[in-house]
DNA sequence: CTGCCGGATGAATCACAAC
DNA sequence: GGTTGTGATTCATCCGGCA
C-alpha cells in the first residue's frame, strides 16, 4: 500500500519505505527512525500575512527607539519560525551523517529559514537558484518582477563531508560551463500541472518534475532514500520512483494524499528536457542586442 | 573637499553632501540628521568564515589571495548579527520615509542579514540576483561553483509606497523581457580594479561599477541623495556622482579612503554596457541544445 | 596596429591522509 | 583533536609581451 496512516510510537525504515504517511510532519516524524535517510527535499508553506488584527506585538520591538507601533506582523513571524525551527530539528534527527537538505522558498521566508538553518548547524553548502522563464506576470512597475525561488543545500554539520554531489550534472544543469548554482526552468504548468475534479489546479504551488530531477540527481545515489516531510502532491516522491530512489512522504491533507495515489496510477516516464524547452529557455534569456 | 572627518556632534546634511566621512558606521550615522537620505546602499562585511589554510592553485602553484581582511572577522553568528542589527537601526533613522535600501551578501550572510530585516521592520521589495560571468570555479568539484550574490531591496516599513523605481531601467537590466530580479554581469576586474601602490588589488571586493549603475538607476532619480555607510574604495558614491546623485559615504579605513580620494581626482565616464559584452552575457546565459 | 600566447586571478565557508 | 604535506584538476577574463 502506497499510503499509510501512522498509528504505531516508531517505524522501523522497511516499514515507512515508499510510502506515503498521512499526517502531521511533526508528529511523524518523530517517529521514524533516526540517521536513516540519505536527502530530504523540505518545500515549506509560504508566510502568509494576516491581518493585522489577528497578530500580536514583537517584544523586542522595545530595543527600537521612535518606531511606531504598527509592527504587528512579528507575532506571525515568531509562529512561523518556531514551526520552521521544529521542523528543521525533527528533519535533522532522521538525516544520516552525511545526509543533505534541501529548502526552497522565496525571498518572503527564505531569508528566516536560512539563518534558522545556520543556527541551528546546519552547514550551508550552496544557495541555488531557479530561475522561472515563466513566472506570474505581477508586472505593476513598482518592483522587478519576482522570477526566481531560492533553494539552500546544507549539511547537517561543518564537519560533514562525504555526502554525494554528482558534479556531471550540476555542470549539465547549471547555467554555463561551469556547473553554476543557477537553474533556468520553467514553472509547472499543462498537463504535468495536478487538477481536482472541479478542473483547478490541486495544489497552488505544485513543482515541477525538472526541478526534483536536478536536486535528485545531483545530490543521491540510486538505491538512496528521500525524505519529503511536505510532499503536497508528491513530486518529490514521484520523481524519486523513477529515478529508482525510495522515498518517504509526509503530508496532512487528506485531499493532496488522495491526488498522490491517483498520480502514482501512472508512474512517471522521465525524459530529459526536451530540445523544444531547451530552445525556449534560451530565448529567454539571451540578452537583446 | 572631498574628504571630512566628523567631529561634531551632529551635522545638517548640506555638510556632509557629497563627501567621505571617515569613521565608524554607527557613530557617523548617529552624527546624521533624520529622514535625510533618499536610498541607502549597504555592502557590509559577509562573514565569509574562511579556513585559516591558505588555498593554492595547483597547475601554477600560486596563493589565491583570499578575504583574509580584519574587517571580516566576527567571534560568533551572534556577534555578527549585532553588528548588522545595529547598523540597520541606525540607517533606518536617517532614511526618508519613502526611501529604500540596498543590501548585498552571499550565502553566508544573506539569510541572516534579511531576517534581521524583517525583524526590525523593513519591507521587502524584492531580492536581486547577481550572476556572475566569471566567478572562481569550484576546483574540486564537491559543491555547485557559487556564482552569485544576493541584494535584497527593501523599504523601511510595509506602508511606503512612493518609493522610487524606473521600471524602464528594470527592463532594461534584468534578464527575459519581463524586468526579472536577475542580473547577468561580470565581476570587477582589469583596469577598473582599484591597486595599491604594491600593485595589488587595493580592496577584496570591489564592486563593479555596472552593478551599482544599475541598483541608481533604477531605484533613485537625479538629484537624490544616496548613502553607503560601509564605502570601501566608494564606488557607490563614483557612480552616483556620474549620474547626477549626490552621495554622502562613511569609511572607517584610511587606505581605502585613500584610494576614494585618488579615484576621484578622474571622474567616472559611464558608458552603456557594450554590444559586445551583452553578447557574451548572452552567450553564457544561453542553453545549449 | 593586430593577434596570439602565457601568466595571473577572482567574496571560496572546496579534500584527504598521515602524524 | 589539530596540523601539515600531498595531490588531484577549474574557467572566464584581463593584461602584458612579442611576433
Amino acid at each position: 500500500m502506497l499510503i499509510d496512516r501512522p498509528e504505531k510510537e516508531s517505524y522501523t525504515c522497511r516499514e515507512v519505505l515508499n510510502k506515503v504517511l498521512l499526517g502531521d510532519a511533526l508528529t511523524v516524524l518523530r517517529k521514524l527512525p533516526e540517521e536513516s535517510v540519505d536527502m530530504v527535499f523540505m518545500d515549506p508553506p509560504y508566510f502568509l500575512q494576516l491581518p493585522p488584527k489577528e497578530l500580536r506585538r514583537w517584544t523586542v520591538r522595545t530595543v527600537v527607539e521612535g518606531v511606531n507601533d504598527d509592527w504587528d506582523q512579528f507575532g506571525s513571524f515568531e509562529e512561523y519560525d518556531e514551526f520552521i525551527k521544529n521542523i528543521l530539528l525533527a528533519i535533522r534527527r532522521v538525516m544520516k551523517p552525511n545526509a543533505t537538505l534541501w529548502v526552497i522558498a522565496t525571498y518572503h521566508s527564505i531569508f528566516r529559514i536560512g539563518k534558522i538553518m545556520q543556527d541551528l548547524g546546519y552547514w550551508i553548502l550552496n544557495d541555488v537558484h531557479w530561475v522561472k522563464t515563466n513566472p506570474m506576470p505581477n508586472w505593476l512597475g513598482v518592483r522587478f518582477t519576482n522570477a526566481t525561488e531560492t533553494l539552500i543545500w546544507a549539511v547537517k554539520d561543518k564537519k560533514a563531508k562525504k555526502y554525494t554531489f554528482n558534479k556531471e550534472f550540476a555542470k549539465e544543469f547549471g547555467i554555463g560551463k561551469i556547473g553554476a548554482n543557477v537553474w533556468v526552468l520553467p514553472i509547472c504548468s499543462g498537463r504535468e500541472r495536478l487538477k481536482g475534479e472541479d478542473g483547478k489546479k490541486l495544489h497552488s504551488t505544485q513543482k515541477p518534475v525538472e526541478l526534483l530531477r536536478r536536486v535528485i540527481l545531483t545530490s543521491t545515489q540510486e538505491g538512496d532514500t528521500i525524505l519529503d516531510p511536505v510532499a503536497g502532491v508528491g513530486t518529490t516522491g514521484y520523481v524519486a520512483q523513477a529515478l529508482n530512489r525510495n522515498f518517504i512522504m509526509i503530508e496532512i491533507n487528506p485531499k493532496y494524499v488522495k491526488g498522490i495515489e491517483k498520480r502514482f496510477e501512472e508512474p512517471l516516464k522521465l525524459k530529459a528536457i526536451s530540445s523544444k524547452d531547451k530552445k525556449k529557455v534560451a530565448e529567454y534569456v539571451t540578452v537583446e542586442e
